[in-house]
DNA sequence: TAGCCATAAATTGTCAACAATTATGTTGAT
DNA sequence: ATCAACATAATTGTTGACAATTTATGGCTA
């Protein structure tokens, strides 16, 4: 009751459709759990009108799956899926990263140094190593691809894939992962950028992507 | 009403959003026209409930774009974002081509050949030589994809980004292609595919896609 | 005539009830 | 004790009605 007095700019379903994404990312809805119409409509104060609208927007970003006359299930992530999901990062994000070293300025590589020495800061700390390899590499990454100048890109690499790689987060043990090495090969895709060299770009933020899917993979399998 | 008394495997929602994909893709809803709740709703004879729940399919597959509290609008593609989906196409289907490479054993690829096969006797004749500028060179690729065996590649290629494709058709002229040279081009795939070549079959697809867009791209400016 | 405000119509957003299907649990027979 | 069939409960699918918002209409003033 409250929450719709205040702002009103957007509709039931799709505020909604976020609490239940964000909820799904930070693993309170665990994978492979069956989503429960009646229960959640009664948990954010919905009908099930719009809350069934919300659950197919989140089948569209692959984060629930539907069965007709059963349900949707919170999706959960094998090795194998894993694998898909980053040969096609590694591929789109090679992609953003030799666009965003077509038209990066000085200015826009600045920022990203700045990103980067907060994550230098950031490390210290066994906390901080702890959140930079959970969201800070991420932000990282979220810049590039802003930076690539290609919409469509970046709403499916930030709206979309970048959400099912934190359900990782959930599922593996969050094990101990190689900050230092990741943010050094961070400075060398900034290197790369200032230059404005299209291919090194590209090509090492593919090493860089295919690094990380070798830890993870690792993760998964033990 | 004939519809739903025969099979009955799947729901309103999911029937009717494969509906009005096609009618979208086939043009018979205009690009850029408004999607009328009340008007589709009695067209396909269900209520708003279901077709709410289509239209935020569509929405995932962006081929819809809604306002809250306005409605939803079948998109409307410019050249700047032919440009960003064939950015995206080129990098992904390099991907495929690479992987499908790796993977293709020697009947594979012979259907493979059967298909261009048949491609080529139907470019004999004019009319041949649309359905391949129109379907036929978009059958290809979807095999394509199909053998690099990364599903979710599959999914976002064929689910998603070739139904956008098939749009520009509807908004292009569908002016003269080149059916000649993509017929060769396909062909060179091939052999790189029979070969096990990755790096030749990723470039020589990243390549025909190039072309493609350039096709493409001319085309929407005049 | 152009612009603007008030009103009316149409459309979207939301809800609650009903129908259909699936899941659950009990009973009874072998 | 296990399994099958049945009855019951719970959940999903669908509908129509109501509320809120936007869009269209029309008359008014400058």
């Amino acid at each position: 009751m409250s929450t719709r007095a205040i702002p009103k700019f957007s509709t039931l379903a799709d505020t909604v459709f976020g609490q239940i994404r964000t909820a799904i990312v930070k693993g309170e809805l665990a994978p492979g759990s069956k989503v429960n119409e009646p229960q959640l409509s009664k948990q954010y104060g919905i009908s099930r009108g719009p809350l069934r609208e919300a659950i197919r927007r989140l089948e569209g970003c692959k984060l629930v799956e539907i069965t007709p006359n059963v349900g949707a299930k919170v999706v959960s992530l094998n090795v194998e899926q894993a694998i898909e999901i980053y040969e096609i990062r590694e591929s789109l994000e090679g992609l953003a990263c030799r666009l965003a070293a077509s038209r990066a300025n000085a200015y826009e590589c600045l920022k990203l140094r700045e990103l980067l020495s907060n994550h230098e800061i950031q490390i210290e700390s066994e906390n901080g190593r702890l959140y930079f390899q959970k969201e800070g590499d991420l932000d990282f990454h979220y810049l590039i691809v802003q930076l690539s100048g290609n919409a469509r890109l970046f709403n499916f690499l930030c709206g979309e894939l970048y959400h099912l790689l934190r359900l990782y987060r959930v599922q593996t043990s969050s094990g101990p992962s190689r900050p230092e090495q990741a943010f050094k090969e961070h400075h060398q895709i900034v290197d790369a950028l200032e230059n404005k060299d299209e291919e090194l770009a590209e090509l090492l933020m593919k090493r860089h992507i295919a690094g990380a899917k070798k830890t993870l993979i690792n993760q998964l399998n033990q």
